[in-house]
DNA sequence: GATGAATGAGCCTTCATTCAT
DNA sequence: CATGAATGAAGGCTCATTCAT
């Protein structure tokens, strides 16, 4: 079940996102999965148990990656403001760049595929992000709110500004971000 | 003679709602629907032509509902900042209250049932809202943003709001109410 | 079973009689009769227990009518080429007129609907005309083949003149008729 | 891998007949087709697109495939009555070996299956049995009589004969035979 | 009696999954 | 391993039949 040609799986995993965004997750065949990632059908049940188990495993993969790189560059020993530029900065970007697993995501939140565990298990990887907010409140540069509304409040200005650069084809230029930036920050500063 | 009883397009209506908002649109199948609303599956063929027509003419009308609501109790006439507060309160009632249109018209987004021209005629019905914004813009009390980003900008706090306090089961007090708006309306005020 | 209203049994069967010639026994629904016969699908089940019953009754119907029609005028006094020509020119008109039985009958013929009984029984009603030909032959008019085959023989060359004469909208000429006529008394005349 | 088996739709078109044939068309159904020839319902959408599709191939194979034997042996330069014969005992011959096709062919022409352009198309394959009874005509062999009439009539005769074989399970002898050539003969020359 | 909405069994078709090559 | 034909369970939809009005 674990064969050599790992490849394989990110070509799976790149067409059944590409699909999804287009298509959405009710729209999506197995075999239109393997037709896009230029192989037969058969093919993707070596690599996979069956389809379900592909659509978690691509679940679990876009948030992992998601968490990586949420904090690359990040320096915890930074100013607080510095610090959080430097990971919204980075949400911005993911989002942006990957796109087609937000969506993914989101469709797969309400589906059969996703189990409650799975959803639950999702959350740790956001730690270090809700302990640099927890220090920003701790010096009082944002407002006392439970870090949890913190954190939905940021994930939504980010996720709406994203969707609308997709779906409106809009180039995403630094005045903007700085923009944008402000605004958000403005909402949270103490 | 047993007239139409339009009543249960209401019914059938209500019942895809909750299964979309349980399952996902790809968990959902007519039979699921009829069972729910309690009648048989030839019954919803009475009133829709088919799946894709049921899914689009619900698709309309949770957009239709929303606009409705959104300007209940607002005058053009009232200080900006007031109105500004009636409508951003709609929204979060609404979207409480109407969770399940809510995640419905985010599945349906990415699928096959909703066209491209369904898609953009819905806009249309936020114009007053817009015109709102618009007139804090000139009167100065908001920034001099894009009035379409601080209107992505206010859907994105107020979806992911609902949608914490949907997932995690929250009471919403006012008090986390008033937080939440005056976050909101930091990020936007001039 | 048997209402007052007889005349919406004949409705009833001309529509069904038109529509099957239009769309085959296969293309037709108890809806689409109703439609036809311009009353509500419940109303055909006032007047006939089920599809089944309704298909059947009509297969004897025609074959009633046919044989009624086919001894019109005809003298079993008179010379038997006299008698055989009044019998031929019958058939060719019934046939003609009632080319929708016709097809109705031919697609009955191979269909769940139709018994071997009712298929047997329909033969009785061609009694004389067996008798008839059966005193040709005796009188050594026509030629010493078994009689079944000669009926076999004039209802193949009507038939099908009937069928070319409806599928390509041809006008039955006098001068056409007696050719035919000449022709199918050729063949069998010793 | 598996290649296509082609073999695989003669065996659905032959169920397909045998299943017309006793059933009528009206009493088909595509699972019944599949369970007849052998394999999963699946399967029969490998090959054709649906159901209409089968239908109308199979159509169009019956009628290449009559065209094809009619002429079986047939020599333009030999004498009249002589090619007449050699072609009208292949039409014998093969409506009754044929006879599953021939039924088939009679349902399709009323439903909802065959198109107007299919049916006229079918026509042209018969040329060369025009020509000859045209030849027939001129040698002064047969009547002077429309030749699309002497094909109806010959037609007519041969499928009545070939119709009262099938369903009354006689042998077709060739005393029999003689004799139905000799009255379709009579009834024809001049 | 007449109506046509309601029912649900059954048909056509799709698609996740298997398996012979 | 890779392939794609084969499978058959399940979904969308139709339509014969029933039933409330």
């Amino acid at each position: 079940m674990k064969p050599k040609d790992e490849s394989k799986i990110d070509e799976i995993f790149a067409a059944t996102l590409e699909l999804v965004k287009e298509h959405g997750l009710s729209g999506i065949t197995v075999n239109m999965i393997a037709k896009k990632a230029g192989f037969a059908t058969g093919t993707v049940y070596i690599y996979f148990e069956n389809k379900e188990q592909l659509i978690v495993k691509l679940f679990e993969k876009c948030f992992y990656a998601y968490a990586k790189d949420y904090f690359q560059g990040f320096d915890a020993a930074a100013p607080f403001k510095v610090a959080f530029h430097t990971i919204w900065m980075n949400m911005l970007r993911i989002s942006v760049e990957h796109f087609s697993e937000l969506i993914f995501i989101e469709q797969c939140f309400h589906s059969p595929f996703i189990s409650d565990e799975t959803r639950a298990s999702s959350k740790e990887i956001l730690v270090p992000w809700r302990n640099l907010l927890d220090r920003g409140k701790s010096e009082r540069l944002i407002k006392q709110v439970d870090t949890i509304w913190i954190m939905a409040y940021v994930r939504g200005v980010i996720r709406e500004m994203v969707k609308f650069i997709k779906y409106n084809h809009v180039e995403m230029t630094p005045e903007f971000v700085n923009t944008m930036f402000d605004m958000c920050w403005d909402g949270i500063k103490d």
